[in-house]
DNA sequence: CTGTCATTTCCGTATTCACAGAACTTGCTT
DNA sequence: AAGCAAGTTCTGTGAATACGGAAATGACAG
């Protein structure tokens, strides 16, 4: 994989400008993707030649993926160097990342939210139009993340018949469409 | 407005955080949280003061705003100035976010990976292992989309419904759980 | 114990991005 | 038609972030 195809260099890319759109680092999504298309784990030394970044960009950037869980460390046999493979599974790798997200930045938006609309209740300052809306934001993350917690545990597939069903969905939720 | 509340501070303040997160810029995101939760639509010097920013910048985030289709312009009378309100119901604010993402970022991504995947099937130089995980995550990106496709148009209140009616949905869909 | 290889941490530089202020444009008012 | 107010665009500066290279640490072999 030191030399990368035009598919290749094509995806990467694309995956690097994605990542910066979400809030991502580009190269620790270009990295992510090179070691998700690569049919075998890589080694430190072999990302860096493969995307043209220094070793220590390299080491801080795999510490990244492994804090977000989607990139593990895995032995070679007669190697001694660290090599690096992708979660495989696309569902479950989103599914990853989307629990990650929730717990870092959605659970301590909603404790604020709380925390917002119980002072705004108190204080004089506060409009009760504000009060209200931060209300509403709040509830809006309650049902999304407990509507969440319930498709998230879904075996892959089951969103196919999910899309498949969508008109018995409708009528058993008894709403209009 | 133009003095904040500590509430109304807290929540500009972490809501800006939270752009940065998801690739929306700091002061943009500020904004937005300021017009949400003003019970009356505020004009540019307005938003410039309670934030201390340049009115260009205002300006310029205004119009970002704008093109992300969330805050409106409107007119005040007696008052020749433009005046700006956000999208008042939170549900249907994220359903244009999201419409907005996805058409900017999801579907060049589907088409830019179908056009990986037929490349790589016929180029030589692509590993059939690369092709095969490209083709997985345009998969799941068709599958995802087809499936916000159908939920994006259920009126407010429904995905409350979905939620309480776990169960049922899992035995209609016939999925474990 | 010493030397080598792999990896991480640290730090200064470079690049990128955001922003303020000025210049410019538009449109209204008299 | 000149002047003023509002809004936008442009440009240089400053801050934040990313990154490369050097130094340090750790792991292992002989």
């Amino acid at each position: 994989m030191a030399k990368l195809s035009s598919v290749q260099q094509k995806f990467i890319l694309h995956w690097g400008e994605m990542g910066t759109r979400w809030g991502i680092n580009r190269t620790v999504a270009q990295m992510h993707a090179l070691i998700f298309i690569s049919p075998k784990p890589l080694n430190a030394e072999e990302i860096a030649d493969t995307l043209v970044v220094a070793r220590s960009n390299v080491s801080n950037s795999l510490k990244e993926l492994q804090g977000w869980g989607i990139v593990k460390r895995v032995h070679v046999l007669g190697d001694s160097r660290d090599h690096f493979e992708s979660m495989k599974d696309v569902w479950e790798m989103f599914r990853v990342v989307l629990d990650e997200r929730k717990k870092r930045e959605i659970d301590p938006t909603v404790a604020l939210l709380r925390d917002c609309v119980a002072e705004a209740h108190k204080d004089k300052e506060t409009d009760e139009y504000t009060e209200q809306k931060l209300k509403e934001l709040a509830d809006f993350f309650d049902v999304t993340t407990a509507w969440y917690g319930q498709i998230r545990q879904w075996p892959t597939g089951a969103l196919t018949k999910f899309v498949k069903a969508g008109d018995k969905i409708r009528k058993l939720l008894g709403i209009g469409g």
